[in-house]
This record gives C-alpha cells, sequence and structure tokens, in this order.
DNA sequence: TCGCTATTTGACAGCGCTGTCAACCACCGT
DNA sequence: ACGGTGGTTGACAGCGCTGTCAAATAGCGA
C-alpha cells in the first residue's frame, strides 16, 4: 500500500532517481531514449512526486495561486478548469484564495495566504488586477504573477481578449442589423473591462454617426438585478431603444426578463446582446447574442506561463512579456437575429 | 534571508526541536513553562513551520480535497466557498481534483491524487458517491470522507438534505394549486438524487391518486440540452401537462424555453418546477419555482466534519455518523404561481 | 587510433520537520 | 531511603525529492 516514490521508478527504468527527477521537471540534456525509458516507467507505475519532498527539497511549493472575489460561478469554474489541466501537465497544484476586494486589508491578507501556502506564483481576476498596491506587494515578495485583464498595466503580463474590439464589432452587429436607437448596460465600475467594454460601444456609434442619449446609458454591476434595474430605465424612456447591448450576459438576460414582463418581443421589438457567453445565453428564451470568450483557454494559458516563469529564462520572459491575447468570437442567436 | 527554522526557534528557546514541535503541534506533556518559552521564541523570530517539510515527515498535507466530474459552475462554487470558509478556520487548505466518473482508471486516478497530493479528508460530489469501488478504496487507504449524497451506503458519512421528501413537497405544490396531469423530468441516471427525486414526486402522485402515464415521464441528463429533449416530448403529447416538474434548473429552463417558443403561456397553461435554486432559477422569465438547497452551508458541514475527524476520536465520530441532514426550502416563483 | 570536449548520468548530502524510543526527572507510597 | 510510576525532554533516523559536483560516456577531429 506504500505510494510509488522516484526509487521505484528509477528502479523501474533503470536509471538512478537523479535522472527521473531530470525527466520530471523537464530537464535539459537528458538522452530521448532514457527519457521515453522514464517515462514508460512513470506511466507504468502511475507516478506522481510527492509535492512536499519536492517543495523541501527545492524550496518551492509546485503550487499556484488563484485569487478572486467572487465572480461568477461559471467564471470561475472555467478559469479553475483550464488553470488544473495545464498544473496537471506540469506536476502543480492549484490553491485558491477567495478575498475581498474593498477590504481594508486585502493586500495583507494576500500576501500572508501566499507566504504560508508558499504559492510559486499567482493568477489574479478582475478586479483584483486594477489594485496597483497588490501587484506591488507582489512584485516587492518576488513572486510572478499574472492578470486576467484588460489592463494595460506596464510589467503586468496579461491574458486576455481584445474587449474594446468585441464590443466594437457586437455593436457594429446591431447596427449592421437596422438598429440606430441602441441602448447600453455599463459593467460594474470597479471593472476596468467595464471601460474597454463602454469604449467599444462607443467607438462603434460615433462611427456610425449615432447618438447616445444619456437615457440610453444604464448602469450596472454585471449582476442579474442590477441588470433589471437598469433595463427598467432604458425601457421607460419616452422613446425607448430598438437594441440593448448590455456589459455581460447576466445583465443581457436581465433586459431581456423585462422585455418579457412587459410583453415587448425579442428581437422584433428589442434586440439584446450580451458579453462572455455564459451557458445562461444559451438558456435563455431567446438565445443571447454574445461575444464568446474562451475562459478555460486563457486559464490554461495564465498557468502555463507562470510555471515557465520558474526557470530563470522564463521569469525574464514573463516580466517582459506584456498582453497575451486570444481570439474573441461573435455568437449570434435569437435575441438578435429572427 | 533564510527563513527561520525550528532549528532557530529550538536554540532561542534554549529546547531541542523535538519540543518546540510539540508546542506548535499542540502535543501534551510540555511543561507550562516550557510551553512559554517556546511560544515567546516563535513570536520573537515569527517563526511559520514550513508545510513541505511538516508534510514530508508526518505523511499529513493539511489538506483537504474535493473530487468532483463537471458539476454545475454554480453547485461548484458555493461547494468550494463553504469548504473553504471551514479550511480558513482550521489552517487547511483545499485541493481540487476534477475527475470523468466513467473513466476506467477512476479509481485509480482518484487515489494516485490522494496520495500524492496527500490530502488528509476528502469530499465526494456525485456521481462519484456512488462509486462503492471508489469508497471501498479510500476506506482501504484509510483516508476519511464525507459524501455529499443521499446515497444511504452505510458507513458512509453523507450531508445531504431529504430530496425525496423535498419532491415530494413540490409535486404536493402542484397538485395543491389544482394540477393533475402533471409531467417530470428525470434527472441523470448516474446520480443517486435522481432516484430520490422520482420517488418523492411518484409518491406524492400516487397519495394525490393521479396518473403517470409514460408519456409524461421524460428523460434528462442535468443538462439543459437534454431538458428541452424530454420538455419537447412532453409538451407533443395528444393531450399534454399542465405542469412539469423537471428535476433541476437547467432542465426546468429548458422546459420554459421550449414553452416559450411553442408560444405556451407559463404558468396560464403549464406550470413549470425545478430542483437546486440556481440563480439560473431568478434569470428565467417568469422565476422558476424550485427546491432551495443550502449548498455552501453543505460544503462548510462537510469540511468540518473531516477536519474534526483528524483526532483520534473525531475520527471515531466520523466514521459512526450517518446522515447529516441539512433543512431544504421550497422556493414558489412565477413559474407555478400568478 | 587517440585525445579532447560536450553531453549525459549518478552518488550523495541535505531541505525542515515529525515519529520513535530512550533518558531523565519529580514525586508517590512504603 | 528506595524503587516505582508517569510526566517531560532530547537524540536521531528518516520522509522523498533536488542541487551539486564528479564520473562516465559519446562525439569528433586529427
Amino acid at each position: 500500500m506504500r505510494s510509488v516514490t522516484i526509487d521505484d521508478v528509477a528502479k523501474a527504468a533503470g536509471v538512478s532517481i537523479k535522472t527521473v527527477s531530470r525527466v520530471v521537471n523537464r530537464e535539459p540534456n537528458v538522452r530521448a531514449a532514457t527519457k521515453e525509458k522514464v517515462e514508460a516507467a512513470i506511466k507504468e507505475l502511475n507516478y506522481r512526486p510527492n509535492q512536499s519532498a519536492r517543495g523541501l527539497a527545492s524550496r518551492r511549493s509546485y503550487m499556484i495561486g488563484l485569487v478572486y472575489d467572487n465572480p461568477s460561478p461559471n467564471y470561475l469554474a472555467n478559469l479553475q478548469a483550464g488553470m488544473i489541466e495545464a498544473c496537471r501537465d506540469n506536476h502543480y497544484g492549484l490553491a485558491l484564495n477567495p478575498v475581498t476586494y474593498h477590504a481594508e486589508d486585502m493586500v495583507e491578507q494576500v500576501m500572508h495566504w501566499a507566504r504560508q501556502a508558499f504559492v510559486d506564483g499567482v493568477v489574479l481576476t478582475p478586479p483584483l488586477t486594477d489594485s496597483e498596491a497588490l501587484l506591488e506587494a507582489l512584485r516587492a515578495a518576488d513572486i510572478p504573477f499574472v492578470i486576467m485583464s484588460s489592463r494595460g498595466t506596464a510589467g503586468a503580463p496579461a491574458v486576455l481578449i481584445d474587449e474594446e474590439e468585441a464590443a466594437y464589432q457586437m455593436t457594429r452587429h446591431l447596427i449592421d442589423m437596422g438598429h440606430s436607437r441602441i441602448g447600453f448596460i455599463k459593467g460594474h465600475p470597479d471593472h476596468y473591462s467595464s471601460r474597454c467594454r463602454f469604449m467599444g460601444f462607443e467607438k462603434a456609434m460615433k462611427e456610425g454617426g449615432l447618438e447616445m442619449p444619456a437615457g440610453y446609458i444604464g448602469q450596472g454591476y454585471f449582476d442579474f438585478a442590477s441588470g433589471r434595474e437598469a433595463a427598467s430605465q432604458l425601457l421607460s424612456q419616452p422613446t425607448p431603444p430598438t437594441a440593448v447591448f448590455a456589459s455581460n450576459d447576466d445583465m443581457a438576460a436581465a433586459v431581456i426578463y423585462e422585455a418579457h414582463s412587459r410583453k415587448i418581443d425579442v428581437p422584433g421589438e428589442l434586440a439584446v446582446a450580451g458579453f462572455d457567453d455564459t451557458p445562461l445565453s444559451r438558456q435563455v428564451w431567446p438565445g443571447l447574442t454574445t461575444v464568446r470568450q474562451p475562459i478555460r483557454a486563457m486559464g490554461r494559458m495564465a498557468a502555463e506561463a507562470l510555471m515557465d516563469a520558474m526557470t530563470a529564462e522564463g521569469r525574464k520572459k514573463l516580466e517582459e512579456a506584456g498582453e497575451m491575447a486570444i481570439d474573441f468570437e461573435l455568437q449570434l442567436r435569437g435575441s438578435t437575429v429572427r
């Protein structure tokens, strides 16, 4: 019942434990044939290195951390899934740290956790990505990090999609569908994303020579309830918009909800567009036109970037890395297209 | 720049490292005076035990694990949140292990992960809770576990709500609303929950002397797509039901979706009920009548039960513990009540 | 063929901590 | 005063792995 150790693998492969260690850690200077032998033995025995032992010997924890503040369950689940995929490939573990962005001692909390969990790197989600104090503390503690955000903070490697461009394209889509009275529901002001998405909207509207009356611009907070309020405001205008672009799917679903309850036909009388392509966008009727963000792939990329940064050159590369952009995709569904 | 070790503390306190270890781990049989000296030194030097070293030497990780197979993001997020709350209180970490229930080597995978991550205990979510092989392997490996499930497996401590009773009450609610042609959409057959929910439905229907024609019973898999198919089947009956009780919210939302697309008024012509009280149930129109499960509290309870089991008596208590039931609550919304 | 360098491999000493076990001590009853 | 008893302390051997450095081997030109 004893678990498989590096010695077992070494014996099985007919090499020294050090060579096994090299293969596991992807160190250079291992002959291809040797590497294959070792990998076969690892697979055969289903060997998994003991993290505690690795951590002790190498003074690393082989853990990366994910710090977040109350994201949508869907975002969290996908991000985690992507990160775990990457972690598995690299024999790393994932440590979670939910925090409160607005807490007085948020930075302290995170740093304390990072020290105790000994994480080798950290992924930050919005809006934590916008806390300059936190980024500074991580830099000071020499803990590599990647932010999941459009924030163009210098020196902060970021995995992102071009949110402004996506919002621009979505707005273009609405304009192309013949709409000229287009409303917009902004996202949470703590999130830089909200600004990006609004800027993309603005750009397309200006380019199309369309007006953006104040009554057509609602303030939301990325949740359903605030979306309903904003939608209610927009739809109560003397001349209501014929299309509403909400900064995320929850709020867009809220627009549809409001429309239903007012017997307004979607998309006949009101087209609705969202952002994120959450499952919800497929579960409301009609299906929601939205922007697909490959969150899972982004999580994977962020985790990989961190783990690559464990070597000296990798570390340098991460520091120099700017934005790592992934493609988004417009998903056109029944809420804008009959 | 070297960090403070147990040796430093021992030297400062004028005792052996073993005594420091005793104090840190709250072991008995340390004289009060000695303990104070050591504690003073710990504070003075700001000593924090190295988790890797502790883990390696003690073959414990101060981590509990969560094993799951593709649950709904909402379930996962809430369960995690509850478990993390409990972990924080006890200076434990949470390790995640997504697996594939149907994978040939699922049990092996979990066991290797458990050994590698050294988790001190494991929480299992459905349908993994129903794998007798997995439970047996965990018992054999002497790893304490708690299942999140109605499964009445002897010897498996479970955190749960009385799902059969909940389904019974929900069906009663539909009957009380005057419905007699009530359809049901079953959940994924891999999940024991599905059976419980159906049994509750059946009980209420029999008690009310109502018929359950085969055409009114659809098979779903807990996801939206399968819910649509089942809904489509039910609504295509020559005499369709006037109410549908779906085994979870995603499928209930699918029923509403189908109703909308067929211009069937909800709840006027068709009442719909779900199960779980996910955010989705509040985000479709009309709001979904459903059963609220306090997942977060359940996660917290499961994690606490595991960490309590780290002591000898606690372990015994866990082994003897049967079901730990938490109250559910019917949430009546617009999909059944005008 | 030999000698040289570059690549590949292995022996071994810890990393910081806990478990084991033996030594030590104080205090009891006789 | 003595041995017995149980609480208290410390010496030491690993836990499974990586870093260091030396040894072995391969590759190549002359």
